[in-house]
DNA sequence: GTGCAGATCCCCT
DNA sequence: GGGGATCTGCACG
């Protein structure tokens, strides 16, 4: 398990750290398990983009709660996005997008889960891993530092970091704050 | 292979 | 009342 303190730094940081790391994930005795290969960070008064920009409301409490909890929303209509709460202890608010994961464990769970078995298509994007992990907005708030049905462990080490600007925003198109790794498969 | 429209609902203004 | 940290299928070439 990843110690609390490993969220307790700057968003952006975190958003490096995690690369690489593993999201565990088990649903009625099954295990899915995935490496973490692709994240975004957002932070808080510095960021327009971020859904914390503003105020504290209902839907984004979670991002100024507790570091190391889930913060899971929902948007378009019909997708859920999974978010790990991470900032520096001076700022209020903040988290990093889980994007994209490889997976490792259970992947015929995820495959009857998203009703594909094209292997690249499973959890290559923030709405598809929610899908393939069943993640919903009952895992809103759910603390990823304990062994539970969703948590987060140390995973494999990784090389270079590719560095982009962050996907499907218009604000802050600016700022380099989306990160992926490639993993040897 | 690329591009765009539609799906569909919760939360903020 | 409107827009959104998206995905998919279908049309076109």
């Amino acid at each position: 398990m990843l110690p609390r303190e490993f969220y307790d730094k700057d968003t952006v940081t975190v958003a490096r750290n995690i690369l690489g790391k593993r999201i565990i994930r088990k649903i009625k005795g099954i295990e899915i398990s995935g490496i973490i290969t692709e994240t975004e960070a957002y932070k808080h008064t510095d960021d327009p983009a971020s859904h914390a920009f503003g105020k504290q409301t209902d839907r984004n409490k979670a991002m100024f709660g507790d570091v190391g909890h889930a913060y899971v929303y929902f948007t378009y209509g019909m997708h859920y996005c999974f978010n790990v709460v991470a900032r520096h202890p001076k700022i209020k608010a903040g988290a990093v997008l889980i994007r994209s994961i490889e997976p490792e464990k259970g992947i015929n769970k995820i495959k009857k889960n998203r009703g594909t078995i094209n292997l690249k298509n499973l959890t290559n994007g923030p709405a598809k891993l929610t899908q393939a992990l069943e993640i919903t907005r009952k895992h809103y708030g759910v603390d990823l530092t304990k062994d539970s049905k969703l948590h987060i462990t140390d995973g494999i080490k990784h090389e270079k970091i590719y560095t982009s600007p962050r996907v499907g925003i218009k604000k802050a198109t600016d700022k380099l704050w989306n990160f992926k790794i490639n993993i040897k498969s």
